[in-house]
RNA sequence: GCGAAAGUAGCUCAGUUGGUAGAGCACGACCUUGCCAAGGUCGGGGUCGCGGGUUCGAGUCCCGUUUUUCGCUCCA
């Protein structure tokens, strides 16, 4: 019995050796969760955008689509709280190995003191009775003035050291007043680093002041500043979506897993806007809607389940993520969030900008409330290939590895072969390739022995071999072999691209999506 | 980020106590066969991750560094 982990290393290597996914520059030894896509990789991860752009922009009148640039106004960033809540001091016990965040530990430091100082009253209250009083007691008792002393130095350190971003005087103040680790009880710390998880960069020339910027870390924001244009221009009507493919990122601390995190990765969002009120009920079909994507392609119905959150995010009052089975486990791949009017909101406040919506049935004005689902292109890419992924044991002792994509996903779509590399063979093979290549990607081979060419195909996943023989030249006729059943069966030349195109078509998908 | 392990041809790996790098598969050409891989001949391909040190001499020993993998940690 092989162990996933086994697998997950085959099916990366896999992907490397035919063409999927290379690490980032690799001869410079690459770049840590950095990935590239290779020309059957590329092919994929067009046919997966392909087939969710079709499938939100074509099928639902109400969803149209843009591509917002990477590049935002910065304040675009504080006002979704990305700012705020993306930078927290770190700090490492290197005994426990647990991370902490240093300002938080400096508030337990002061709340320790804060219960020394409310038991040392307590204690004096029970004492004393009725003749106590607290707040003389504060400020008389040697034990407790001194620990507010301590407490208001470290306040004053601490506010200053947050104030200014100092990270060395944060660690010195724990160094200071010998914070331990709660698990190791030691009191060996790294330095404080600062992590925020998005990337900066600077807009306009350095001279006359340039501009700190950020690579976007969500699409969702490009969508936001847009819901007037986009509405307007197009007329839009409650309710409506918009929908993005577009490159995020993140500075992950740790990034890992193959493309699963990375630290550029590609999402497809759609932002539903809706009336106040009415966003569970869309939340809900939204909910129905994007499971039913995932499962029509045919992956396995049980590889995929709903996560719903309890803990939510700071703009959310709905959330669940639809997760699928990797070969390291149940992992999200897609995330549903009813994000109330927050970003709206949010916008309106730091732009200054009235972004209100006049509904004509109501006969009023509000902020829309919005459903997102966004959806992992990387990630949709790895599930798709983990279950594809077959390795088959063959009558005769024979095995092959096969990728079992949806037809409609696979990187090429067909090979056309000639039996023999002679008596014309070839020239009829380019034939019918060219009669083929407007509508398929098809690649064509000739060199080895028809059965390796066969397996060849099998290993990036291309659904359909034609195989040009001597019977060809006779009766314009060719052998169609099928990828998962291994079953030939002669056709007319001159069905191939119908027949091709039935399999691979969306269409097919769509149906089923209705 | 912390800890551990690893890095030799496209891939999988071998390479003795330090003595000028090899196999199989893959790749290319030709021959042969001709419907489910692994016939023959010939050939291309490696500054042994990178930098420094020790040595007459380093793939091999030492130091640093980088990348990958695994565990921990983090993940709006």
């Amino acid at each position: 019995m092989v162990s996933q982990e086994d697998v997950f290393k085959k099916l990366i290597a896999h992907s490397k050796e035919y063409g999927f996914v290379f690490p980032s520059s690799e001869i410079y030894d690459g770049l840590a969760a950095v990935y590239d896509y290779g020309q059957n990789g590329v092919e994929l991860k067009n046919n997966i955008k392909r087939y969710w752009w079709d499938s939100m922009t074509l099928l639902h009148e109400n969803v149209v689509g843009i591509d917002a640039a990477i590049f935002m106004h910065p304040t675009t960033w504080k006002a979704s709280g990305h700012v705020d809540a993306f930078n927290d001091p770190l700090i490492d016990n290197r005994d426990s190995k647990k991370r902490y965040r240093a300002d938080v530990l400096i508030e337990d430091l002061m709340s320790k003191y804060d219960e020394k100082i409310a038991r040392e009253v307590e204690k004096a209250a029970k004492r004393f009775g009725e003749t106590f009083d607290a707040a003389l007691f504060r400020t008389t008792s040697p034990r407790v003035v001194e620990y507010a002393a301590k407490r208001d130095a470290i306040h004053t350190r601490f506010s200053k050291a947050m104030h200014d971003n100092d990270l060395v005087e944060l660690r010195q103040i724990i160094l200071d007043y010998e914070v331990v680790c709660p698990v190791s009880g030691t009191k060996n710390w790294t330095d404080v680093r600062q992590f925020n998880l998005m990337f900066a960069t600077e807009i306009g020339s350095t001279a006359d002041g340039a501009t700190k910027i950020y690579l976007r870390p969500e699409t969702a924001q490009g969508i936001f500043v847009n819901f007037l244009n986009v509405q307007k221009t197009g007329r839009m009507k409650i309710p409506f979506g918009i929908a993005q493919i577009g490159k995020a990122f993140r500075n992950e601390i740790v990034a890992r897993q193959f493309i699963f995190r990375m630290r550029e990765f590609e999402q497809m969002e759609m932002q539903f806007f809706v009336r106040p009120g009415e966003e569970m009920r869309w939340f809900d079909h939204w909910k129905n809607f994007r499971m039913r994507w995932h499962k029509t392609l045919g992956l396995g119905d049980d590889k995929y389940r709903f996560h719903d959150h309890d803990k939510l995010a700071h703009y959310a009052n709905a959330a669940t993520d639809i997760e699928f089975e990797m070969p390291f486990g149940f992992r999200e791949v897609e995330g549903i969030h009813s994000r109330t009017d927050f970003d709206l909101q949010q916008h309106a406040t730091f732009s200054g900008k009235n972004i209100r919506y006049f509904d004509h049935e109501l006969n009023e004005s509000y902020v829309p409330y919005v459903i997102e689902t966004s959806i992992g292109v990387d990630r949709m890419f790895l599930s798709v290939l983990a279950a594809a992924y077959t390795e088959e044991s063959l009558e005769g002792g024979d095995s092959r590895v096969v990728l079992r994509f949806p037809e409609a996903l696979a990187p090429v779509k067909a090979c056309v072969m000639p039996l023999v590399k002679k008596d014309g063979l070839p020239e009829k093979a380019r034939e019918i390739m060219n009669s083929l290549k407007f509508g398929f990607k098809c690649v064509y081979d000739e060199k080895d022995s028809v059965g390796k060419r066969y397996r060849r195909q099998d290993a990036v996943g291309t659904p359909f071999c034609i195989t040009v023989d001597y019977q060809t030249m006779e009766d314009e006729s060719v052998t169609l072999r099928y990828r998962d059943s291994m079953q030939q069966e002669r056709i007319p030349i001159a069905q191939l691209f119908a027949v091709i195109d039935d399999a691979v078509n969306f269409k097919k998908l769509f149906k089923h999506l209705m």
